[in-house]
RNA sequence: GGUGCCAUAGCUCAGUUGGUAGAGCAACGGACUGAAAAUCCGUGUGUCCUUGGUUCAAUUCCGAGUGGCACCA
C-alpha cells in the first residue's frame, strides 16, 4: 500500500499550525515543516514557530533546526525531506507537511534540477559589480553566457540574472542547460490542501498576530541579531518581522512605523503566497481550517 | 459669536488660466527551479462636500449651507 504525504499549506496566519497538529494526532503521525524561516533557531517569535505546547503534542521536523549563520536552500530541503520520508513511511502511512514556502513544497513534490552550489565568493563579486557597473553590464554578461535564457529571463530582476550568471561562469555551461523542466516521480501519494481565508479576516489575523509578537518580545529577539545583520547581511535575516526592526535600530524608522511596516510586509507576503499556490491545480482549497477537519478526504484516509 | 483657511481616490496631497482629474503610499492582479518571509513586474478603483447662480460647458468662478482647522472674542 502506498504512503501518503498530506500537505497543508496556505498564506501566513491562515491557521495551518494548529490544524496540522490536530490532524497529525488523528493519524498518530509526525509533521514536516515546510517553512524557510522557522528552521532558524535564533528566530522564534517573529516566524511564529509553534508553541512548546503544540511541539510537545506532535513530533515536528525542520523547526529550529539550523542557525541563521548556516546556508540553506530549497534543494537541500528536497534532499533532506526525501530521506526523512523514507524513514517515516516505515511506521506511518500518512505524514503531514505544513508550511507556506511554496518553492520548498514544490521541491519536495516535483523536485528541482541539479545545480552546483554557488560559491559565495562568486556571488559577492557579482554583487560588487552590480554596485559599480550597474545592472545593464550584468545583463550583457548573461546575453553572452546564456543567450537562450536571456530570451525568457526576467531581465528586470537582479536575483534571476545573477543566479544564471553565477551558474554559467562557475560551470562554463549555460544556466539553461541545467533546466530540464521535468517533474521527478515520487513513490508516495501527495494530497495538497490549502487554507485561504477571506481577505479581511486574514489581514486582521496578521495585524493582531504582529501585535502579539511585539508583546512577546519580538524587539529583543531582533536586537540580538542586529550586529550579525550589520556585519554581513545574511539572507536568513532578510525576513519580515526582523528587517523592519533593523531599520528602527539604525534610526531609519520610528518604532511604531516599524511595527506598521511589519504588518504591511506580512500582508504583501501573504498575497504573494496566495498567488503562488493558485497556480497549483492539485491544491484543494478551503476557507477556514475547520472546513478541512470536516472534509471527507481526511476521514477516507483514516479508514485506509 | 467674528475673521481667515481648507473640503479631490482607502490615506496624504497635487491639478484643471472653465472642456468630468493624477502622484506617493495603501489596495488589487501577476511572474518566479538553490536568496523564496527572497526577488521582480503590472493596474486608478473618483457623486472632485451639498446646493443655487453665471456659462454652450462648473470639480474649477460667484453666493449660501454643512463639516474641519487656525486665530480673535
Amino acid at each position: 500500500m502506498t504512503s501518503t504525504l498530506l500537505i497543508i499549506t496556505g498564506p501566513t496566519a491562515s491557521g495551518k499550525t494548529i490544524l496540522s497538529v490536530e490532524i497529525a494526532k488523528q493519524f498518530n503521525t509526525e509533521i514536516i515543516s515546510a517553512d524557510s524561516r522557522q528552521m532558524y533557531k535564533e528566530m522564534r517569535i517573529g516566524t511564529a514557530v509553534p508553541s512548546d505546547d503544540l511541539l510537545a503534542k506532535v513530533k515536528h521536523h525542520f523547526i529550529q533546526s539550523i542557525s541563521v549563520n548556516d546556508y540553506y536552500n530549497a534543494s537541500m530541503f528536497e534532499c533532506e525531506v526525501l530521506h526523512l520520508l523514507n524513514e517515516l513511511f516505515i511506521h506511518h502511512k500518512v505524514v503531514i507537511m505544513t508550511g507556506g514556502s511554496g518553492l520548498y513544497i514544490d521541491a519536495v513534490c516535483n523536485g528541482i534540477d541539479d545545480l552546483p552550489d554557488v560559491d559565495s565568493a562568486v556571488r559577492n563579486e557579482l554583487m560588487v559589480r552590480l554596485q559599480n557597473e550597474g545592472f545593464e553590464s550584468l545583463r550583457m554578461d548573461l546575453k553572452r553566457l546564456d543567450p537562450m535564457y536571456y530570451q525568457t529571463c526576467d531581465l528586470q530582476n537582479p536575483a534571476r540574472v545573477l543566479k544564471a550568471i553565477e551558474i554559467s561562469t562557475m560551470t562554463g555551461k549555460p544556466y539553461s542547460s541545467f533546466l530540464t523542466r521535468t517533474k521527478k516521480q515520487r513513490n508516495f501519494n501527495i494530497i495538497k490542501l490549502a487554507i485561504n481565508p477571506e481577505r479581511n479576516t486574514l489581514y486582521n489575523r496578521i495585524n493582531n498576530r504582529v501585535d502579539e509578537m511585539v508583546l512577546a518580545g519580538l524587539e529583543e529577539e531582533a536586537h540580538t541579531l542586529f550586529s550579525l545583520w550589520q556585519e554581513r547581511h545574511p539572507n536568513s535575516l532578510n525576513t519580515v518581522g526582523y528587517k523592519e526592526w533593523f531599520r528602527y535600530f539604525s534610526g531609519e524608522l520610528s518604532k511604531s512605523k516599524a511595527i506598521d511596516q511589519i504588518k504591511q510586509n506580512t500582508r504583501h507576503y501573504a498575497k504573494r503566497q496566495i498567488t503562488w499556490f493558485k497556480r497549483d491545480k492539485q491544491i484543494v482549497w478551503f476557507d477556514e481550517p475547520s472546513c478541512i477537519l470536516q472534509n471527507t478526504l481526511i476521514s477516507s484516509l483514516l479508514v485506509k
